[in-house]
This record gives structure tokens, sequence and C-alpha cells, in this order.
DNA sequence: CTCACCTGTGCGGAATACTCACGCATCTTG
DNA sequence: CAAGATGCGTGAGTATTCCGCACAGGTGAG
């Protein structure tokens, strides 16, 4: 890695070179000449082997790449400097940021987000949302929420939440199809599905004792976008239940057979960096997340809802 | 900001002695002696003010902001080199960050972002949720979602939604009060503050030809948080039309007067940095926004939602 | 047309960073 | 238990890097 990175100290004159427009009038700002910004920029452009400036007469100009390459540093630099003087404070950084993948806060993070907020306002609280895999050297994340088997590279993690999974669509689409009541009705209904995951209504149809059907039926790359699919009534998706929880109980989506729940391995973890366990702002997250698990449990069961029983 | 800045290159070292808890094996790296690393560090040491490093005989182990400042520094590097290759190869990152607001996030944002991700499969949509003030300089957002006047320091704006706002509760509060037909009801209710807004409920009161009420009831820090409070039947909110229209599609809340919605001069607004209106990652977030906006109006005026003509 | 202004570069010197060598304090091993 | 191995700190000397200086080149302004 360290063989990639361009030589450090070029990055200040880049950065007031670019800042100023001007090699002189940054030269001037670092207390040297400008022949010396001069050489550095030229230094950093032969090892990126890109030109970062357009060289007019009397001025310069950014090249598209030294546009975008200027924002980065900027960015990179001024965090630098935030977290070296962070350090020389000795106060530990009053931001907390929480990872979680898509679908997982569409359905359930966001909407208690603020309570997190609530509790802990010496916090300044940022979530990242996104599906990458979390990577705690080059995110900045403090800790993250994942839907997975309990394995992350270079993390900790523990269980938060189990799932299970069951049909589910909307109370007009189950109407119009005459009730839904029998596995093989459901078989011949359209059948929405999350990419990737399609084994699960294999498995399911053969805990009904039944083949699954040819594949048919939309596909969608999240499951928050197949529960509004179902919403919508486009069909049957396989409900996973602490994301069709909300839509259960405010009676967008009803199950069709709320006995008959798949137990999947994965479930919403709580991942954090190795040896972090007992970090204050992991014990933070725990904390509110217990509680939140806890009032949600309530309305899982009192809802009714398919599952309650799988969530820890 | 530069001369707060550590010296740069040590930082390589720094990085490398961290990694492998040696400065022996880092030099090896670097292909310099384990002297030169030894006042490398030394070096940071003094500028930051702080031990990084404890000295243990034969070993070295990092002091708490040590470990702090090498998580930072791992990221932050990572991040530079990540940089740099992409400058290297010319391609454009193909990671698209969209930043907003809590509220605006939990209420309206998220259950509809898996659709930007569609739009866009080449793109690595990430979403940024923070309420700190947006600065493009130190944030690695593209793209800023924000409810406000339109005025951002630094960057371009432009108008998504209007908004207004109208007194909104659950309608079991409603039945419990008698209805709350009147202004005066909604007087002797108990009103539900969002924080640094209660002058809304004084214009609003103003509009009814009535003074507001001595503030009392429950203060929240967000508009969801009110939101979730007056859901919960804890009294009557100030509802802000674009947060408040899912609720009230599926009857959670209801409009109390419909008809008497206060205009705020606020509103969301999409914000950029300066001369990147036709900046492709702004334009895919515009063009998709635009859609969306464009079948929420029909949600809000099919739902008969307050404030409905407010909204662009 | 001439001046003013900004960047590029060769050369010599100054500042920086490195190597080497040794000291020190354990930990290891036979 | 003693001797060797291991890893870090540091003083002195040296190597290398980086910078200042001066000048060249190019061009927009007046």
């Amino acid at each position: 890695m360290t063989d990639r990175l361009p030589p450090l100290q070029t990055l200040r004159a880049f950065e007031a070179t670019g800042r100023r427009s001007s090699m002189t009038l940054a030269a001037e700002e670092l207390h040297v000449t400008h022949g010396a910004v001069s050489r550095q920029i030229k230094a950093l452009e032969d090892h990126l082997g890109v030109r970062l400036f357009r060289r007019m007469t009397r001025r310069i100009e950014f090249t598209a790449e030294g546009a975008a390459f200027f924002a980065a540093v900027t960015r990179l630099l001024s965090e630098l400097a935030r977290e070296a003087e962070s350090i020389r404070r000795r106060n530990e950084t009053a931001r907390l940021v929480v990872s979680s993948g898509v679908s997982f806060a569409s359905k359930w993070l966001t909407p208690r987000l603020h309570r997190l907020m609530a509790r802990y306002p010496d916090y300044d609280v940022h979530l990242e949302v996104t599906d990458v895999e979390i990577d705690f050297a080059t995110s900045q994340a403090d800790v993250a929420m994942r839907y997975g088997d309990g394995r992350y590279p270079h993390a900790e993690s523990e269980r938060i939440m189990n799932e299970t999974v069951s049909p589910v669509c909307s109370p007009d689409y189950r109407e119009r199809m005459g009730g839904l009541r029998t596995a093989g009705a459901i078989a011949s209904a359209r059948l929405i599905h999350e990419n990737g995951m399609k084994a699960d209504w294999t498995r399911w149809f053969g805990m009904m004792g039944m083949p699954a059907p040819a594949a048919r039926g939309p596909g969608y790359s999240h499951g928050s976008m197949s529960i509004e699919a179902a919403i919508r009534g486009e069909g049957v998706a396989l409900g996973r239940s602490v994301l069709v929880a909300e839509d259960m109980a405010a009676g967008r989506l009803v199950a069709l057979f709320p006995e008959a729940r798949l137990d999947v391995e994965s479930g919403y973890d709580l991942v954090y960096p190795m040896g972090h366990r007992d970090h204050p702002k992991v014990r933070a997250v725990r904390d509110w997340i217990d509680d939140e698990v806890r009032q949600f449990k309530v309305v899982v069961e009192v809802g009714g809802v398919i599952g309650s029983s799988g969530i820890i």
C-alpha cells in the first residue's frame, strides 16, 4: 500500500496551489520560493503520471484529474488536521458514525435513529448507508449493523436480531387471488424475488412439502424493494420478518402463512473493530439498540407479525 | 490549516510501525534503518505533544491516543492511495455519496433510496445522514439534500420541494379530545414542539387570529421525533407536510385543519458544490429526485394530505 | 512594443534525514 | 544463572534531498 502513496509533502504544495490558483501565492503562504512549489507539483505529477494543472501563460488551471484530486486532497488534509487537533487536545472525537445496509436502514434504523441522537446529545451522530461490505480500515464508521452470518473479516460482531421469512402480499392482492390459502395457490401466484435469495423460496416450498415453481415474476436488488413491490400488489414476496414488521402492523401487508416461518441463518449483527467491544461508542450503540429491540419485540408480538419468536 | 498538519512523511513510518507493532519491522518494510523510524515517530510525537507508543523493553504498544490516531491515519492513507489510484487510471470514482438530514432521511429519503441504486447500478451509492451543516470541503458527499432557505456557504442549491405546516395528531387523540375542531380547542390541547421551531406555532395561531398559548408540552430535537410523539398520542404536533405525508396516508395521523396551512420559507433543497450543476453525479441525483417528487405529489394529492399545493 | 507577471530549470548550498555504532534494558535459552 | 538475542534510543558524521537564487521563456496588459 505505502508504495502506491504519492510523496506526502507534495500534497501541501498541491493543496495550497490549487486553493490559490497560483504557485507564487502558494509559495508565499508556505514561506518558500515559487521554484520550490513548482518542483513539488512536478514531483507529484510525475508520480501520478498525470498533469494536474494546465500551464497557461501567467496563470494555471486545473485539469479534470487535478480538480478531482484536489477535492480529495483537500478533504483528507482537513480531516487529518481535525484528527491531529483532537489528539492534541486529548478529547475523544465527538463523532459517532454508524454504518448500515440499505434495507435495514430504510425499514428499521432511520425511524429510530433520532432516539440514538437524543440519548447521546454529546455525540455528533452520523449514519453511513451502503451495501458495501464493512471494512473498518477504510470506512470512518465506529460501528456497523449488517445482515449476515456473523462472520466479518477483521471485526467482531454480536447478533442483534434473528430473522425468519414467510410469504407476504398486500391485502388487495390476496383478495384478488382468492385468499391464497394453500402453498399450491401461492406457487401459482406471481412470486417476487430478492436477487441472490431465490434459494429461500425453494427452501420455503420444500418446507411445505412441494417443489418450488420455476422462477418467474420480478426480481429486486434489495429486500426493501421487494417489500415495496408487494405493497404495490405486484405479487407475493418472501418477507423478512424484521423488514416487514412495520408494514404489517400498518396493514399494508398480510402474512399468508403466519405459522410457516422459514428460519434463515443470517440475521442482524452489530459489528465493530477487533477489540472494541467495550469502546464507549460501541457500548453507547449497543445499549441503545438493546432498548430498541426490546420495544420492537413488543410491537411485533402485539401485531402478531410473522417471525416474532425468531427475534432474540 | 496547513500549519496544524503534522509532518506528513512521518505518517508513513507511524502507520507501518503501528501495523507491525515494531519499529524494526516497519524499518525493513520502508527500506531504512530502525533508527530512522525511531526519529520519525519521535518527530511526530513532538509535533502532537503526545506520546503515541509506550516503550516497553523489546516491544512497544499504543497509548490510547496512539491507537485513536492510528485508526485515523490508516483510513486516511488508504483513502489517499485509492484516490491516487483512481487518478492514475483516470476512471471517475464510481462512488456517489448523498448527504441528508435526519428527519428527511427517515421520513422520505431512505424508503426511496433503493430506486436510486437500481437506476444507476454502476454507482456505488452511499448515504450520509447527519444534521451537521453541509460543507463539501470536509464531507465526502457529492450532493446533499437539506432543509433550509436555499443559502448554503460555498455551494449552489435548487429547491426540490416547498413545505407547509399544519396541526396533526393521532386519530385516537382527536377522538379523546372531542374532535379538536377549533383553534381554541387546539390551544388547550398538549402542543408538541420541535426545538427551535416554536415560532411556527406562534405564527400558526396568529394566522387563526388568536395568540399562541404559553409553551407547554414536550419538545423534541427533530421533526421526525415530534411526529412519532404525535403518533403515540402525546398531543398535537405542527406537522411538516413532507414528513407527515406517509403517516397520514397510512392513517396514523390526521390533519386537524387541512385548509389552514402555514407556508414556511424553508424547504428541501438539492445542494452541491459551486459549479457542479451539470456534474454527472449531480445530474443523476436530480433526474432521479424529479421523478420521485412527481410520484410523491400524486400520493400526497390522492391522500388529501395537508400542504399538497405547497409542494412544487 | 515594452513592461509586468508567472512558471520552468540549472546550479550550488543549506537543511533534512539517514546510517552507523553503541548503550541500555529486558527476555530467552541452555 | 549467565550469556546471547532482541528491540529501542541517540550522538556523530554523512548522504541526499530540497530549496534559494538567478535567469529564461512566454504572453497578456497598457
